[in-house]
DNA sequence: ACAATATGTCAACTATATCTTGCATTATAA
DNA sequence: TTATAATGCAAGATATAGTTGACATATTGT
């Protein structure tokens, strides 16, 4: 399930994948995978990618029907 | 910085550290290491925690000031 | 059409989240 | 005191998050 809020935030902010990496201090396959969804990156990084686009976690990663675990 | 927040929810609940891991799939350590704080759990488990527990993710994960990466 | 930028994807590698086991410590209760 | 339950802590193993590099495919502008 792609994070569509993600992307979203991320393109408000005019920031392409690769700037929003270097910000957080990860690889832009990273933030890819995680945009596309198939991925289960840490808190900290979710954190810091909150912080990036001022957003908190509920805004980003939080959705009523979630996902399994794993 | 120990996760405060994460253990109140726990006890309010009435479930031990060992009964939490049952819940969500992991063991009591893992539960015990998030609450100590020395700990950078994955998205995923987080969100199990809060699902187990009737919170949000900014109600046990989110914090003003915000710790270091890493 | 051409060039430049942004994204998707894959394989092999490294770092670290999580597990397992075991023992020590701190309650709480009989 | 003596159990018993709950938690802390640590070493070694395994699963997976995140890196690196490379190439393909959009996408956008000239």
């Amino acid at each position: 399930m792609k994070n569509i809020k993600l992307k979203m935030a991320r393109v408000e902010k005019d920031l392409t994948q690769e700037e929003l990496a270097d910000k957080v201090g990860v690889t832009r396959q990273t933030i890819g995978m995680i945009e596309a969804g198939n991925y289960n990156p840490t808190l900290n990084l979710c954190i810091a990618i909150c912080k990036a686009l001022d957003k908190t976690l509920d805004d980003l990663f939080w959705a009523e029907d979630q996902p399994e675990i794993k």
